[in-house]
DNA sequence: ACGACAATCTTGTCAATGTCAAGATGACCT
DNA sequence: AGGTCATCTTGACATTGACAAGATTGTCGT
């Protein structure tokens, strides 16, 4: 009695996938395994990517929509602030964003998946690394850093979130650190990030 | 006509191991390919690995080692720097070991790996953590960052580090950035990771 | 209403892989 | 010489990703 047209199996397929992820890591992913749980055959997911790597890279395009959304909206709402201030938001977003969403930000940050990416991965991370580079431009204007160029100021700051995040979410990592994050911490670390000589007085 | 008694096989493992990653990748290292390569059956590198998550550990631990041993030799042979200067020594000394070990630095930034991490790992990681925590602390004495706690500076400092290595070895995030780093790049980069106030005269 | 067509799913199959068990080989020591 | 142990081989098995061919269902034109 296989049900055949399962309606939404493709979302399906990608929210089982990120819960397999959650709780074994990627490498822990196996197609049929989320095929089983979705009580269809071991064949049914390779009709909506055409392999592993491929639903890799949707998770991963996804959720790079995901994260340029959640701080463009962290941005609206604080619609008082210079673009340094914008920066600082944008990091802390960020940071936020993955410690909330572990199994995703580890597929993004997987050199093995980035590997096999294809058009439309490039074009969601273009997107968000273009919104970050518009508010580094902005804050130049403002003064920020302005003996560094742009494209090395793009690379520390996101390389610096991403990094910070990454050390969240590794337990392995985190455990060695040695430190234990309140909600206060990502405003400070994102702080350290931006910061400047003008905004922080001795 | 099996050539027997291989000598030093646990090492050749490991070293092809390497090799097979910067290839491939993570997922394209195959322990078959490796024993085919060396010469030896299938199975011959599970009697010095017991399992290919074992043989990654090793590869970490030892990846561990050498990131250590570097940083420190670095320092040494700038033995008349403050330890704010010894910390962004130890920033870009960092970076530079990343880039120019890319295979290992992927193994280390993998959360699928570290998750099965034993002893050994959590020791040599330890020590590379004890470093750059030693060297907060001495910084602090001379004023860096105080209004911001030592556990909050090394999740800082390990994770921008880290992070900018990892935008740096990913082609995917490193062409989407946009940024090709050249020798005194990497001396800016830790300079922004370590920047005080009272360093950066405006 | 009806039949083609496309989308979706199933079943069957294959090669690659990690892992384990049992036996073979050779070095070293006494 | 003989035994002992680490090392390596052979053989086998379950899991997995991928592919091919067929079955089922919804849709659309007529």
């Amino acid at each position: 009695m296989a049900k055949y047209h399962h309606g939404n199996l493709r979302r399906e397929v990608l929210n089982c996938a990120i819960a397999m992820i959650t709780e074994h890591g990627v490498e822990g992913l196996s197609l049929r395994k989320v095929a089983k749980e979705l009580g269809v055959s071991h064949a049914a997911p390779s009709h909506h990517f055409k392999s592993k790597s491929d639903l890799l890279a949707e998770i991963i395009r996804e959720s790079y929509e995901m994260l340029t959304s959640t701080i463009l909206a962290a941005i609206a709402d604080h619609d008082e602030t210079t673009a340094t201030q914008r920066l600082r938001i944008m990091g802390s977003t960020s940071m936020r964003w993955a410690v909330a969403n572990k199994a995703r930000f580890s597929v993004m940050m997987n050199p093995d998946v980035s590997r096999f990416a294809e058009e439309a991965v490039h074009k969601a991370l273009a997107e968000f690394v273009g919104v970050v580079a518009d508010a580094i431009g902005e804050a130049k204007g403002e003064g920020f850093y302005p003996d560094t160029s742009n494209a090395i100021l793009l690379l520390y700051a996101i390389g610096a979130a991403n990094g910070i995040a990454t050390v969240l979410t590794d337990d392995l990592v985190k455990t060695a650190v040695g430190v234990d994050i309140g909600e206060n911490d990502y405003d400070a670390l994102a702080s350290l990030i931006v910061d400047t000589r003008d905004e922080r007085p001795r």
